[in-house]
RNA sequence: GGAGAGAUGGCUGAGUGGUCGAAAGCGGCUGACUGCUAAUCAGUUGUAGGUGCUUCUGUACCUACCCCGGGUUCGAAUCCCGGUCUCUCCGCCA
């Protein structure tokens, strides 16, 4: 959420940079006007809650008849505040609503654009193989290995759900260990359990509510929430609370399963296990300071990075551009793994495998998370940020088109085969 | 799932309709004193918002907040209703 504040005192500034994310100027003129009612509002009620009080006060030491004789005109006045009062809750709401939605400020190195094309590459890893043969698919790799089982999981459950079998569930599993043992040992990250399904408070606190509920599977009758991301509870996990600058940074690093409905992307990305209602993924948050936040940035994007080193996966990195990065950022690396025959018949593409981010203090400001710059200082937002450490099954497509032989066995990772009781080869 | 108890400031803990933003103690901060540590004394010590002055630091006034949301009342920490959470006992259970 913008600061208001901000807003009001730099509502060119503002206009500008919201400009970029899509807002027109005259929504930020609505924000402005809705400010300027509330805070009218709320100067008119409180100087009527103030006579009353004062009145009050007199009359706590008067005698019964005087109570008698004021007590008329001070109810007349308590109907009037009552009135204006929750006039002014309904218009401070929709204000809180309009805030809610409105996008965050990117940040002046955000690349300019509308699609795909205008982001740019800022570094690539590894290098994309030479194939003497015809790369498979990963669903055929799968299919044949008998370690992915997509109409199995249709069975149980519908279209973009599967089942991995075997040697793929252990693949899956392996993944995970290693990616948290990576970030715990080797990038300084604590490892957090949080639980997987979350209250509503949670989700407007990183903001995919309100914007983005029909996104999100929700229990009606308990108000669960199934998370759609770690993003989520670890981000939230120091809601409302004030923290010490020497706490900070913090560095946490989670795995859990994601839940999407996936609604917007009907029809997309159909083959295969790319997009599905249920994926696993680890993922790292970061809280700091807002000095600090464009370096944790820049780690943060290194360590994710690493993790496509290790695992000997061609990847690029890419600077999102206005128009496709996500809303609610200030700036958003995506860190792409080649996948040679993830579409087919037409060949490789990019899968996204990660996405850092850095929210400035936006999510701070809905979540109420704070940090005291010294002791006894007022407390101030702190910084978050969230970057995927990697996303499970696009990692596992990359592993198996990437790591395919030509007899369909593959083979495994070096850094992985501890985590497979040493075996180096699936067939 | 059943029965009961409770939720007050950084902490402990008073307060059952009228100067209560809230006693007291602890802790924190400031000053005095003691040649160190400690002790003693005095003062001070929540957060957010609005408005004016000041303008880059504050200051004055006002408002709200004693778990959350409603209600009663001229006036609510205190009374009523709904909810959340915690604790105890019973049941169930990986």
């Amino acid at each position: 959420m913008l600061d208001i504040k901000l807003i009001r005192e730099q509502p060119e500034m503002v206009k500008a940079k919201l400009g970029l994310m899509g807002v027109d100027a005259s929504e930020v003129d609505a924000l402005l006007a809705m400010d300027r009612e509330a805070r009218e509002a709320i100067t008119e009620v409180e100087k009527l809650r103030a006579e009353i009080n004062a009145a009050s006060k007199l009359l706590a030491k008067a005698g019964p008849e005087e109570r008698d004789n004021q007590r008329t005109a001070l109810r007349a006045i308590g109907d009037r505040i009552t009135e204006l009062d929750s006039n002014r809750a309904a218009n401070e709401q929709a204000l809180i609503s309009k805030l809610l939605v409105t996008p965050n400020l990117p940040d002046d190195r955000v690349p300019v654009g509308t699609s795909e094309e205008d982001n740019v590459t800022v570094r690539t890893g590894g290098s994309i193989r030479e194939f003497a043969f015809k790369p498979l698919p990963h669903w055929e790799l799968g299919e044949k290995l008998g370690i992915l089982d997509i109409e199995r999981g249709i069975k149980l459950s519908g279209s973009r759900f599967y089942v991995l079998r075997g040697a793929g569930a252990a693949l899956q599993r392996a993944l995970i260990s290693f990616m948290l043992n990576l970030h715990t040992s080797k990038h300084g990250y604590t490892e957090i359990y949080p639980p997987f399904m979350v209250k509503r408070d949670c989700l407007v606190g990183t903001a995919q509510l309100p914007k983005f509920e029909d996104n999100v599977y929700h229990d009606i009758e308990e108000d669960y929430w199934m998370v759609p991301t770690a993003e989520v509870p670890v981000t939230n996990l120091h809601r409302g609370e004030i923290l010490e600058a020497s706490q900070l940074p913090v560095h946490y690093v989670a795995y859990t399963p994601c839940f999407r409905r996936e609604k917007m992307s009907a029809g997309r990305d159909v083959r295969g296990i790319k997009r599905g209602h249920q994926f696993d993924k680890v993922e790292m948050v970061r809280l700091c300071t807002p000095e600090t936040s464009n370096a944790e940035l820049e780690s943060l994007v290194d360590n994710a990075e690493s993790v496509c080193h290790a695992l000997g996966l061609p990847f690029r990195t890419v600077l999102v551009c206005s128009g496709e990065k996500g809303e609610f950022n200030t700036l958003q690396y995506d860190i792409e793994v080649y996948a040679p025959a993830s579409k087919g018949e037409e060949g490789g593409e990019w899968l996204e495998v990660s996405s850092c981010s850095n929210f400035g203090d936006f999510q701070a400001r809905r979540i109420g998370l704070r940090y005291r710059p010294s002791p006894g200082a007022k407390p101030e937002f702190v910084h978050t940020l969230n970057g995927s450490g990697l996303a499970l099954p696009r990692v596992l497509i990359g592993i198996l088109e990437n790591y395919q032989n030509e007899d369909g066995s593959i083979t495994i990772p070096e850094v992985l085969r501890p985590y497979m009781g040493g075996e180096a080869l699936i067939r």
